[in-house]
DNA sequence: GTCTATATTTGGATAGAC
DNA sequence: GTCTATCCAAATATAGAC
């Protein structure tokens, strides 16, 4: 999840997606863009119109990479309760939260359906993702008969989403982790 | 989870808590809270120093309400399992999100202990409350025995904090409902 | 307690020179 | 493409009158 900015263009995304992970959208300034990036004024506008498209930039970016990193650990080897375990134990640095999930609370990115658009496209397709490895793994008789793939699907992003939350609100990553091993102990049987 | 402001300090809070709510705290500014609670800037800044000391007076009111709305479904009737999907099925207004789990997202609300302290404090008291119900249920048989309380609760407030995450970002309490769905399946078998 | 005036900094750009 | 100058509104107060 990390790439060396290569050009100027790249300078700015890159910028700008640690900004909107750290401060989000609203506490994101073209200023403090420019001086992260090391950018001057003129050519940031010169590449981007503003915020708002300097923002679904790093959004696209920021989500086409989170699917790459979820691919590694729903897509690899292993049953379906070994992948999806590993899916919600992967390293993560629990106290900055997910960079994709925190946009959900800025109102103006809620508001604009394009800015909306690559969480809704990631967690959907995370949610299909874990899905169809439930479901296989059923077939297989690695999960229970009982389990249903598409709620739990759900369940389990929520538990990552929510996990960041209580984490940061207890500045500690043990909840997260807490919150994890309970999700992990009932599917696993 | 509404109270009617009777006096001038009262206005302020029930302003601040929703801007807080709706926009977060970098979102949130004095000019905003005064228009929305038609008090003047001169009284507002009799009655609070400033910003900080509003958001968190406005945070302690939320984290008090919360937690009594969050007795009656946990600490009413019921057995254990229904104790928690009365909690988890409660009504909420999904995709308003929660008071106090969206404050988790604001760097300046947990870099300050004080700002930070009511939702460190809302989540443990919910955590204990929710262990306590499901260990208790435990010894009565209501819940199975392989399920551990502690990590479990984390894993239902976890739910629901993440649940509001998908919903928000998909523009529809239908994930939230998935999610709380997926675990109520989990807990009860 | 409340009001109006004033002040400083930042946000978010646009304009035009190089 | 990049730089510097300029602009206007909003954020977050403080001061002093009523």
């Amino acid at each position: 999840m990390y790439s060396q900015p290569v050009d100027t263009r790249d300078k700015l995304i890159e910028s700008t997606r640690e900004l909107l992970w750290e401060r989000g959208y609203v506490g994101t300034s073209p200023k403090a863009i420019q001086a992260l990036s090391g950018v001057g004024q003129g050519s940031m506008y010169h590449h981007f119109s503003g915020k708002p498209e300097l923002a679904l930039a790093a959004l696209r970016r920021s989500a086409e990479l989170l699917r790459a990193e979820a691919e590694r650990s729903l897509l690899g080897p292993g049953t379906a309760v070994e992948r999806v375990t590993g899916y919600l134990r992967r390293e993560r640095e629990v106290l900055r939260g997910c960079r994709i999930g925190r946009m959900a609370q800025d109102p103006e990115v809620i508001a604009d359906p394009q800015l909306r658009a690559p969480l809704a496209e990631t967690f959907d397709w995370l949610r299909e993702t874990i899905t169809t490895v439930l479901a296989e793994g059923r077939s297989r008789g690695e999960v229970a008969p009982d389990l249903v793939p598409e709620t739990t699907a759900a369940t389990v992003l929520a538990v990552v989403q929510g996990g960041y939350v209580l984490a940061r609100s207890a500045d500690s990553a043990e909840p997260f982790r807490q919150a994890v091993d309970g999700l992990i102990a009932l599917i696993s049987r």
